[in-house]
Formats: structure tokens, sequence, C-alpha cells
DNA sequence: GAGTTGATCACT
DNA sequence: GTGATCAACTCT
């Protein structure tokens, strides 16, 4: 990939903040996977948090501890990926320390790098044409997994060097924003956590999932 | 509103 | 070990 299209890598101590502020500090970076395939690319712009032993939303909900789980009660800026529904994959960022089971969802992106190979894993016959179709891309938890080709193999791989990782943006790629928030989606089993304004998007972005 | 499969859990 | 349940989704 060039480097007029994505910054520098992030360093591992990126990911050791709160998981409320990591999870708005992630909006506006680069998900980057590099792969025999080629590279493909998107900037983050909307995401989800699941905080612990305490949020009946999490799969960590009172301390379960399982093999799908264990890569969240180690340290932060790994990747906790699952299967879901029989036919999807989901990307977390580990978040939180050691012991302290928290993910980030990364729920869309906005299509950068890899167009043609992003629509190709998407099942597209042809590379979308209008912007509407591009926004589209990788807007849903699946459709981002799917179209990066993030599944179980990724599961566990620290995000601060290749072939997976965040990086910052390209200088040109940094713009303003402003960061929404609202109740996360699908969680209807939740109870009280359902209602919790855990999900953040950058305002306005047509590759948000549920604007 | 259906699809599709693996993780999880409540039981032998 | 075995079987039942259902999911942090997507497309029609």
């Amino acid at each position: 990939m060039s480097e007029t299209e994505v910054g520098p890598i992030v360093k591992p101590s990126f990911f050791e903040e709160a998981t409320d502020v990591l999870a708005r500090r992630l909006l506006g970076m680069a998900l980057v996977h590099e792969t025999t395939e080629g590279t493909t690319a998107g900037l983050i712009v909307e995401v989800e948090m699941y905080r612990g032993p305490h949020d009946k939303g999490a799969h960590s909900y009172g301390g379960r501890r399982t093999i799908r789980t264990e890569v969240m009660y180690g340290p932060p800026g790994h990747a906790y990926v699952y299967f879901i529904y029989g036919m999807y994959y989901c990307f977390n960022v580990v978040a939180g320390a050691r012991d302290q089971p928290e993910a980030i969802l990364i729920r869309a992106l906005k299509p950068m790098t890899g167009m043609d190979l992003m629509a190709r894993r998407r099942g597209l016959k042809e590379i979308p044409q209008t912007a509407r179709q591009r926004s589209r891309l990788l807007s849903g938890p699946g459709r981002l997994a799917q179209g990066m080709a993030i599944t179980k193999e990724q599961y566990g791989l620290p995000l601060w060097k290749p072939p997976l990782y965040i990086a910052e943006p390209a200088h040109s790629g940094r713009v303003a924003f402003e960061v929404a928030s609202g109740p996360r989606i699908n969680i209807g089993y939740a109870e009280e956590a359902k209602d919790y304004p855990w999900r953040f998007w950058i305002q306005g972005d047509a590759s948000v999932s549920v604007p």
C-alpha cells in the first residue's frame, strides 16, 4: 500500500485507554488487512463498546469465560472475532486491562483501499460505481468482516502490526467530524443494558450502518 | 421473515 | 457425551 493512503500504525499503548475513550478514539482511524490476495483498508465510522462482567449485552457478562471469549480477558489491542447467525463473522478490538473482559465491535468502515477485492469478497458482480454503492460496501459488522477477509483465522492477532492493524489515516483523510451516540443494535435480550448509549458513530457519514 | 452453523448450556 | 437453543447479521 502506498504511504499516501494511510499514516503510521498505532503503538500498543494506543489501546491502553478506558474503553469509552478508546471507542471514540477508534473513529476516524484506518483498519488495514494485508493478505496474499492484496491489501484492503477502510476508515472506522461506527463502533459499539461491550463492557465486561456487568454489561448484560456482552459475551463476557457475568464473567463468562470460554474458548470464544478468552482473548477478551487478555491485554487490549488484540482481535476478538466471533461467528454469528451461521454465516457471518464480527470483528472486535479487545479493550480494558488484563482480566477486564471488554471489547469494541467495529460496525462499519468507509472503504479506502482495495475496492475491487472487497467487492469480489462480498460477492458483487462488479465494482460499485456510485458513491452510494461504495458507501454500503463495508456498512455493517458482517459486511465489514467479509469485505476485509476477517475470520476466526484472525482471532487473537495483535492490531499494532501487519497483517491486520489500526493506523492513522492519511493526511488527506484527516478531517474534523462530530461523534454521535445512541443505543447498541440487536441486543434486545440485554434488559436495562440495551438502552445504554454505547454505540458511537461519525455524524452524517454515509457508511454508518444505522444512521 | 428466513437462512445456517457453531458456541454454549442444561441435562444424562 | 448428547441434544436443544439461539445468536453483537444480512438480504429479500
